[in-house]
DNA sequence: GGCTTTCTTGAGCGACCGCTCAAGTATATA
DNA sequence: TATATACTTGAGCGGTCGCTCAAGAAAGCC
């Protein structure tokens, strides 16, 4: 039995991840993956059969390590604590391809077309809202957040607001950490519940007009 | 003097957006523009000069008319008001091109490659952001938001929550209602100074964990 | 070393890309 | 009606796209 491939398939992968998350689908080009990879279009085919397959591999990668690191994160600082630093982690974590979320991009490149990817992006979203569910109710648990709260809907506007966060750092001159900082400490407002304010006009708001 | 071109320009502009706004930039080909518009090569080159000068008008036209709904908005229910109504209005809107935000699209999709559409993009969400600190501003002038709060980084928090929103918006099956409602549920809790609350065990807490 | 089996190589396929331009057509002026 | 002046048309340009495949090179088995 004779030769093996020359290359760390998994290494591949996480290169092209890279490149994908960066570039976009459209915006990365076999020429690009080609040179990224150093293979020749052969090599290339034989390795991953065709440019949206080592997609695939790239966005299951690349959900495969960003939660694994968030679980890491979670049972060294706690559930809540790990809620909190997650938005700044990734603001300041200059080694990134790009700020925005990998699979926000797909989502938005290719959800018109009805394109498997953009499918694929879709549950992985979903598994993503998932596992933040699951850290609410871990805290909720320590009795760091109250017990009232829906957790799927506070998982569900965490994620939001970390989308929001993350292409917002995409533009130039925005202060992301500010944006970060606020999504953490909204979240320590749900140590006591935070019952919704009726919109009514109150004393107040008198004395404010006169300011 | 002969001849006037047989099409509305404007017209065509706005049925430009809607393509490019729901396709995006690379997935949208002269092919389909040409199908749109109704323009063969040569008349649509005549008229607007090349893909990215039609997509630079259809964006300009985006924001433009976007603007002008908030203004109206704004004038006719007022400021808080319009800025809470806003994110549930673009959410519930069924006859728009696409939930997500032309210029957060086109951010994401060209920002790698640093082209001209994607800088273009970017002033475009600042003067978008200019504008919700304004209408922060006069909320606050009307009482309608404690003076204390500073309008900018009002707006800079908005219009993430806003973009989080409308990327959502995208996904199957998510509950972007729900997102809007919290958004505007938020912007209510601004009329009296939210002072942050530090992070210290209250007594409830233990209560809490023992439910 | 001979043989088999796999990996590597790169020329190049058909399709589509954004775009050009010369020829044809319609309209306003004289 | 004759002419000038646009606008309209569509074949097709050079380039890039994702991808194929036959030929060559390298490594494990006898």
């Amino acid at each position: 039995m004779p030769r093996k491939p020359n290359f760390d398939r998994d290494e591949l992968i996480g290169r092209a991840r890279d490149l994908f998350w960066k570039s976009g689908w459209a915006g990365t080009s076999l020429k690009d993956l080609e040179a990224t990879l150093q293979l020749k279009p052969g090599s290339f085919y034989a390795a991953f059969g065709s440019k949206d397959a080592l997609f695939a591999l790239a966005m299951d990668k690349y959900v495969s390590d960003g939660s694994e690191r968030l679980k890491v994160l979670a049972h060294t600082i706690g559930a809540l604590n790990a809620l909190r630093r997650y938005p700044e982690m990734v603001v300041e974590n200059d080694a990134t391809p790009a700020k925005a979320c990998m699979l926000s991009k797909t989502l938005l490149e290719l959800q018109a077309q009805d394109h498997p990817l953009a499918h694929k992006a879709n549950r992985h979203l979903s598994d993503m809202e998932a596992s933040f569910a699951q850290l609410f109710r871990q805290a909720q648990s320590m009795g760091e957040i109250d017990a009232a709260h829906d957790p799927m809907a506070l998982a569900r506007k965490y994620q939001s607001d970390l989308i929001g966060l993350r292409v917002s750092a995409e533009r130039d001159g925005i202060d992301a950490k500010a944006i970060a900082a606020e999504i953490a400490n909204g979240l320590s407002n749900l140590i006591k519940l935070n019952s919704p304010i009726p919109f009514s006009p109150e004393p107040q708001n008198t004395v404010l007009v006169n300011k």
